[in-house]
DNA sequence: GTGACAAGAATAATGCCAGG
DNA sequence: CCTGGCATTATTCTTGTCAC
């Protein structure tokens, strides 16, 4: 694989680093770039230098993922343990209230002691901010937990915070993103042509295959749509349901005039 | 607080391929 | 050969981050 072109940028990497060492313990997540950058050619002493990894631990490494695959990563020879995320350490002396852990899939809040406790799935994300950020209100949780817990900078966490005073949950932590709202290929004059030669040729029994119709289709609007898409768009309009009604139509029209 | 940029969510387009 | 289901990729738009 040829990887001149690619440009790394530190300051990505940094981050996107950071983000992944909450869920993978340094040395695996080492062991994975150590492979990685092997695979891509890079020079094994090089590469053990840059992932401080001996370099006879990373040909280890490489060898045992060839043999035994993913399971190799992780040091067998201890026993398999579960992974806390790392939360950084309180730097305030404020007591508070409540404390959270993140255990496998929940994120559990601590109220005093192990009898009062909330167990929020981390995948509730909606329920997870709105309790957290209310916690962080009332000062019963520091920020630095509530921003590493739902991973967002403290900046913004304040943010959130602040504008549940005055908003709704809707209103503040519901994703509002609507995607792509419009067909971008097929704009109005390839519908409108599709649907003309569509009924045309259904009509005067001439194939409506979608290699036909996006061939006749290419050649007049000057565009280049796939067969796939002009299939997905035919079923899309329903247009596939009046292949057979439509020249029956037709010709009961035709009749009583 | 602002604006540029990256990431994430929703939807459109497309590739692949089993089955009619 | 042709269609349509599923998976992947592309596009658009919002959210979040970061530097100033």
């Amino acid at each position: 694989m040829d990887c001149q072109n690619l440009v790394f940028s530190p300051k990505q990497s940094k981050k996107r680093i950071e983000k992944a060492i909450r869920v993978l313990p340094s040395i695996i997540l080492r062991k994975i770039i150590f492979f990685s950058l092997y695979l891509l050619g890079a020079r094994i002493k090089t590469i053990a230098s840059l992932v401080d990894i001996p370099e006879v631990s990373g040909k280890t490494t490489i060898h045992r993922v060839m043999k035994d695959g993913i399971s190799a990563f992780i040091d067998r020879r201890q026993p398999p343990k579960s992974y806390v995320a790392h939360i950084p350490p309180q730097t305030q002396q404020q007591v508070f209230q409540a404390s959270v852990l993140l255990e496998d899939e929940y994120c559990i809040i601590l109220f005093g002691d192990s009898k009062h406790q909330l167990k929020i799935p981390l995948s509730h994300k909606v329920h997870l901010k709105s309790v957290l950020l209310s916690l962080l209100l009332a000062n019963m949780l520091p920020i630095n937990e509530v921003s590493s817990v739902l991973d967002i900078t403290i900046a913004h966490c304040r943010n959130l915070a602040a504008r549940l005073k005055n908003e709704d949950v809707t209103e503040v932590l519901i994703d509002k993103r609507q995607g792509q709202k419009k067909d971008y290929l097929v704009d109005q004059n390839v519908k409108a042509d599709l649907i003309q030669h569509f009924v045309a040729r259904t009509i005067t029994g001439h194939s409506t295959s979608s290699n036909k119709l996006s061939e006749l289709i290419n050649n007049t609007e000057q565009t280049n749509i796939s067969s796939r898409t002009i299939r997905w768009h035919i079923n899309k309009m329903g247009l596939v349901k009046i292949i057979k009604t439509l020249p029956e139509l037709i010709q009961a029209l035709k009749k009583k005039s």
